[in-house]
DNA sequence: GTCTATAGTTCGATAGAC
DNA sequence: GTCTATCGAACTATAGAC
């Protein structure tokens, strides 16, 4: 039974005909308008006009812009777990250190959805904004991941055992926020280098003397 | 003569009666009001009522709300500036990194200015935005000026010379940054110890093996 | 220097035709 | 599923009284 009935989810009526197709393209313009506008800047109506739709046609598909900007932060999100997993991620130490180089690399070919989300963050970390609770959740599972990767690399004798992971993941994470804004203010300014050199010094700091045991 | 006719700046009228009291007052509204809002969330109304008075009010000191964002913006930043010149900043080396870590300890209790700052900034990153000029130029000037204090640890010796310090310097201020939108994000996250983490690592990193000559 | 009143936009959301 | 039309609210800025 390849396709029953199909109760799914998309928004109503057709399964997945052309309903779907419109849902996508209203969720790229999104990205592009909050990207330039952020949220409370970008208007329903310039969201519909990049899709080629009429501002009541967008509210046809979602029921609100509130519902808009959920969806687009987490089909966009979707993408950047998408990539991780496809590289050595769970072998953990070293190696999960370089599947975050290849991020990096990848967030330097998609302007667009790293201004999104450096928009949208800044928008974000005041608790009045509806994203609030979507970006205090997910600093707080991509910690929790990174924590867990660096300790593989402690548990596997790869890195010193006498650092709190909880505070190089942190750092980890915010040396890629704080080179993307970096970036997106000064089209010169590269990442990737910039983020490998942080991979060496860390790389070089967590191999050092293993605690000397007595 | 302590104090001559003072042919100077303030708005209007009085010279430096209540008129520069208001002024302030608003300043601070606006400090308040954008780091919740935003630039485009927050309404010259909203400030209003913070400052006390009703938004003509606020127009009659500020020509646009466009004039009341740069200016919270420059006066704020002056306090930053104030703070660094008041250490031993032009010493270098480790000395101006020590001076840094200040700056990130006096930041960990000014959650007001550095909301708003994260929060325009997350805005700034669009060409469209009124504030994106004077970010662009602000971490500029703070690169160059973090790169001559890098730089003048090399000169002294104290530090390695085969390191590009404009790549350190673009990953300190990217931490600093990003550090506090975790911060923002999660109350529980605490910069000052993570940054000093960094520091360490820096150190480290940069005290090790002088180019071996020859 | 601060107020009331208002002009002129723009916005999100809804109603209803097709 | 997309449209036109419109409502009600919010915003910046200006005019003008006091």
């Amino acid at each position: 039974m390849p396709r029953p009935s199909a109760p799914s989810t998309p928004p109503r009526a057709s399964a997945t005909g052309r309903g779907a197709r419109t849902r996508a393209a209203i969720l790229e313009a999104a990205t592009r308008v909050f990207a330039v506008h952020g949220y409370r800047g970008g208007s329903l109506a310039a969201i519909a006009g990049e899709a080629e739709l009429t501002q009541p046609g967008v509210l046809h598909h979602f029921p609100s812009k509130e519902h808009v900007l959920m969806a687009v932060l987490q089909e966009r999100d979707r993408e950047n777990v998408k990539q991780l997993r496809s590289g050595p991620w769970h072998d953990g130490g070293v190696t999960a250190l370089r599947t975050l180089l290849g991020l990096v690399e990848d967030n330097a070919i998609a302007r667009e959805r790293v201004q999104m989300f450096t928009a949208l963050v800044g928008e974000g970390v005041s608790a009045a904004h509806p994203a609030h609770d979507f970006f205090v959740e997910r600093y707080a599972h991509l910690r929790y991941q990174l924590i867990r990767a660096l300790q593989r690399g402690q548990d596997a004798g790869e890195f010193r055992s006498d650092v709190d992971m909880a505070m190089i993941a942190s750092l980890v994470l915010a040396a890629m926020d704080g080179l993307q804004i970096q970036w997106l203010l000064d089209d010169e300014e590269t990442m990737p280098p910039r983020f490998a050199v942080l991979l060496d010094m860390l790389v070089t700091y967590l191999a050092a003397e293993p605690p000397a045991p007595g």
